[in-house]
DNA sequence: ACCTGAACACCGTTCAAGT
DNA sequence: ACCTGAACACCGTTCAAGT
């Protein structure tokens, strides 16, 4: 009895978060980590309860650059611009963060501190409760929702542009009677997903602030 | 040689589309769907190349009520409030769609007529190509976010609100130090997330065609 | 031509056995 | 106490065989 041990939870999640931005972790597999980890597989059931419970300490765990060396300004508005900014560029290294949240908030330390730097930013610009609080659901979802999307585009690397460029041929070859519009901008769609996210974002921000 | 087919694309993807909404589609198997279509669950083979390929088909599928019986009206910007509820309702009913516009444009039917519709009244409210295009995409991904985040609560139905409960409790008993705004408007939390889409919607809307 | 059914290469997870 | 490894109940998919 009594046998050192060589796994921790700690030393899973590591791995576990390195095996995810290194392969896009659309396919994460515990007989990988326990591969990488040079381990049997079903040794990790030691620490986690399941593949859910490994896969919301790593979804915190990706959050964590998020709020490390955040500063707060007195400008809440460009606060809130970079919060986001960053929490987006934290979920598309790990998309199955992306997953985690949607099944719900973790309500995990690295989450909370997100939370409390967005609402706090809100109340700061003079919205009461009930309306700080629908601004940080809708911001929240606003950027989710951009960062999900992007991810396997971001996976896809220099693949991109081509990627692009086919589907921007397919609009433009639509019938011109029945995709007018379309067939316009054609020429025009899937600009850089940056550039949406900013506009989209800023338009947020003013309108649900508006009047304050 | 020569057999009467007893399945069809059509016919797969009407049970294939059916089972996903009466089970929410979280773990669609082509096992159940041969089941259901009293079928081994390989002859799909004869008719699709593979799972994602039946997946695209549904996806598309749950998009028809989107646009079917939509009217034009000489207001653009309710054209695309009542487009995107309609959007966000449809996809909450059928998750499955969610992962495969995730993954990439369909550029099938029903999802065209969505592009259609929401780029043509962007440029009627009189936006160039260019900013038209950017608003199209930030609207779509606020309304596939809003739907992605929502799904999973929609499909706990009843046990929704006492989820929202236990969240809030987890988020009052926060240390109110360091947590000091999310405390503060803990009770607030979660509100109905119609309100809180609607609220977006317009925000986003005004936002982005500000100045025409 | 269309469907069947065995088979393959995977999963996550359980549990008795080793150390 | 911790890890191993066989085993179980699943997947999606392939392919030869039946009709």
């Amino acid at each position: 009895m009594g046998r050192p041990p060589r796994l921790s939870r700690d030393a899973i999640c590591d791995a576990a978060f390195a095996l995810v931005v290194e392969t896009g972790g659309a396919d994460f597999t515990l007989r990988d980590l326990g591969n990488r980890l040079g381990v049997d597989a079903t040794a990790v059931y030691r620490h986690f309860a399941d593949k859910d419970d490994l896969l919301r300490e790593v979804g915190d765990r990706s959050m964590a650059p998020v709020t490390r060396g955040f500063t707060i300004t007195d400008d809440p508005a460009e606060d809130i611009r970079r919060l986001c900014s960053r929490l987006r560029s934290a979920l598309i290294k790990s998309p199955v963060s992306l997953s985690i949240v949607a099944a719900g908030p973790t309500r995990r330390r690295n989450e909370l501190l997100i939370t409390e730097v967005v609402v706090g930013a809100l109340r700061r610009m003079g919205l009461g409760n009930s309306r700080a609080v629908i601004a940080y659901h809708a911001l929240i979802e606003y950027t989710l929702g951009s960062a999900w999307l992007d991810a396997p585009l971001a996976a896809k690397g220099a693949r991109r542009s081509a990627t692009y460029r086919a589907w921007r041929r397919d609009y433009a070859s639509l019938d011109p009677d029945e995709f007018a519009d379309t067939v316009a901008v054609a020429d025009e769609l899937y600009p850089s997903s940056d550039a949406v996210f900013q506009a989209g974002l800023n338009a947020l921000i003013t309108g649900l602030t508006r009047g304050q």
